[in-house]
DNA sequence: ATGCCGTCGCACCGACGA
């Protein structure tokens, strides 16, 4: 299985890149944030012409997720929105059974914007709401452990390991100490981070901002995560960031991050 | 203290992003 998370900041602007990508990786599952459509607009047939079926939750102008998945795999028991999250009906979550059993929810975490401000306590409100329904999804009724996939723009760097210079981000939003706290809460509801299963000390980045050369000059975060149940977690082969998507024409801000496990 | 860059829309600026 080869499952791929990407912040495509724009899947109307970004359709380009995300058919090259469809065609040169052939995931099984593509998760997508910021997919900034209406609806009506979403690309469903584009992406049935590239053999694809989705799950959108698009929420217009803003946000927006989807899960996409090989059409013979296919994708069912869609569900949009995260039951508790803060503000209802901003697109940030959304989730689908791909392959009739494998659990996918593809998330959007708010921004948080200042610290001192209403959008930052939704934010950690946001992570509470993810930690309760992980717990609702990791087992059955019986107690038994489910295959589940978590994976999606966090908005928070786990570790000083994560960003490109800890000291100039003390204090604020995407390394603080309570987004963090609340990020690890998600994790410990039962899943695991998949990069750093894999890649334990390794500096890998999968946002850059597009100002100032950021990239060019490696200043960037891993933002970007694919939490796995422990199960998938042991199988897992590859954890991969395809920062050359972030090269070339039109490209987004962040990068597809590949896993794959047997 | 602000813009840098990119995207969107009741659009030629403002809001938002991270």
């Amino acid at each position: 299985m080869r499952l791929v998370t990407w912040n495509v900041n724009s899947l109307r602007a970004r359709l380009p890149r995300v058919l090259e990508f469809l065609a040169e990786h052939a995931p099984d599952v593509l998760c997508l944030q910021e997919t900034k459509t209406d609806p009506s607009a979403f690309p469903h047939d584009e992406l049935a012409a590239a053999g694809y079926v989705a799950a959108d939750h698009s929420g217009g102008r803003w946000a927006g997720v989807a899960v996409v998945a090989r059409s013979e795999l296919g994708v069912s028991d869609a569900t949009s929105g995260l039951p508790g999250e803060p503000v209802e009906d901003e697109a940030r979550w959304v989730e689908a059974t791909v392959g009739g059993t494998l659990r996918v929810a593809s998330v959007y975490v708010p921004n948080g914007r200042e610290l001192a401000s209403e959008w930052y306590a939704q934010k950690l409100d946001f992570f509470d709401a993810m930690a309760k329904r992980v717990g609702q999804l990791r087992d059955d009724a019986d107690g038994t452990p489910l295959p589940l996939v978590v994976a999606g723009d966090m908005n928070v760097a786990p570790a000083d390991l994560d960003v490109y210079d800890p000291a100039a981000f003390l204090d604020v939003t995407h390394t603080s100490e309570p987004e963090r706290a609340a990020l690890r809460a998600v994790v410990d509801a039962g899943l695991l981070d998949a990069y750093r299963v894999l890649h334990p000390d390794e500096v890998g980045y999968t946002w850059w901002d597009y100002r100032q050369g950021h990239f060019h000059r490696g200043l960037g975060m891993r933002i970007d995560l694919t939490l796995v149940s422990p199960e998938l977690a042991q199988r897992l082969t590859r954890v991969g960031i395809e920062r050359d998507y972030r090269k070339g024409s039109k490209p987004s801000d962040h990068v597809p991050l590949v896993a794959e496990w047997a």
